[in-house]
DNA sequence: TTCTTTATACGAAATTGGTCGTATATTCGG
DNA sequence: CCGAATATACGACCAATTTCGTATAAAGAA
C-alpha cells in the first residue's frame, strides 16, 4: 500500500484534496466549481494545479476519456496526521496536548462532540 | 495592547519566533546559532529574515547598540491559535473537534495531561 | 595604528506557489 | 457540416519567500 510519499501539500492543493476526499471521483470542472463557490479563481488555474498535483502524486487521474477523472492519491487521515505532527513540532514544542488545549480553548464544539472526545480520552487512559 | 496584526508568519519566520519566544531577548547571532543547529543556513540569511520580520512587525528590536537585540512582537498563544484556526479550516472542514480527535489519536499524552484536557472539557460543557 | 573579526544594510538571484492567456483538440447543438 | 462550448496542454508572468554576496562601519587584538 504505502501512500508513503509524505509530501506536504500547499494551501491550494489542500483545498482541492478536500473536495476530492469528499467526492471520491471528480472532474476538473467539478472541483473547480467547488473552489469557485468560496473563492474567485479561473478554471485553467484549477486545471493547472490539478495537473501539477498529478505529477507530484497527490492525485491520480483516469485520462482514458476526453474529460479526465481525478481522485485523491493520498489518504486523508494520514495527511491530516502528517501536517498535524509538523505543526505540533514546529509550533507546540512537540506536545500534542498543548495543541489540543489551544484548539479546544476557543472551539464551539457541541455537547455531543465533547462527549465523543471524552469517550476517546477515557479509552486512552485505560491503555 | 492588541498585537492584533494577525499576520501569518512563514515557515522560516516561525522557526525564528520559536527561538525568540524561548529566549526572550536575542541577537541575530544567537538566533542564527539556534537555527544553524538544525539546518544549514548562512548568517546573512538569518539577518535578512529578521530585518524583514522587523518591518512586518513580527519582532521588535533595540538598535541603540551596534549589536541589535531582538524580541518577538507577537504573542505566542495568539499566533498558535491563529495558525491552528487556519489548519482547522483548510484541513478539517472547519471542525476543531475533528482536529482534536486526530491529534489525540496517536498522542502519547500522559495521564496527567489527559486529566487536564478532561477538566477543560467539563468546563466547556457547563457553558 | 593596522589587520582581523563581527555587525548591519542592501541589492539581487533563485525558488516556489499561484495566476491566467492562448493554442489546440474534441464534442455538441442546430 | 459548422460554429459554439468545453477539454487539456503549456508557457509565461507575478508576488512572496528564501538565499546569499558584497559593501561598509565598528570593535578588538596585536
Amino acid at each position: 500500500m504505502s501512500n508513503n510519499k509524505l509530501i506536504k501539500p500547499t494551501e491550494s492543493e489542500l483545498e482541492i484534496l478536500q473536495i476530492l476526499w469528499s467526492k471520491g471521483l471528480a472532474t476538473v470542472r467539478e472541483v473547480h466549481e467547488g473552489l469557485a463557490a468560496s473563492k474567485d479563481v479561473g478554471y485553467t488555474t484549477t486545471l493547472k494545479l490539478m495537473q501539477i498535483m498529478n505529477e507530484k502524486g497527490l492525485v491520480k487521474r483516469d485520462d482514458s476519456m476526453r474529460t479526465h477523472v481525478y481522485q485523491a492519491a493520498v489518504n486523508k487521515e494520514r495527511t491530516q496526521k502528517h501536517l498535524l505532527n509538523k505543526m505540533i513540532d514546529s509550533l507546540f514544542g512537540g506536545s500534542p496536548t498543548q495543541l489540543v488545549i489551544q484548539a479546544l480553548g476557543e472551539t464551539k464544539a457541541s455537547p455531543e462532540e465533547i462527549e465523543k472526545i471524552q469517550a476517546l480520552l477515557n479509552d486512552l487512559k485505560k491503555q
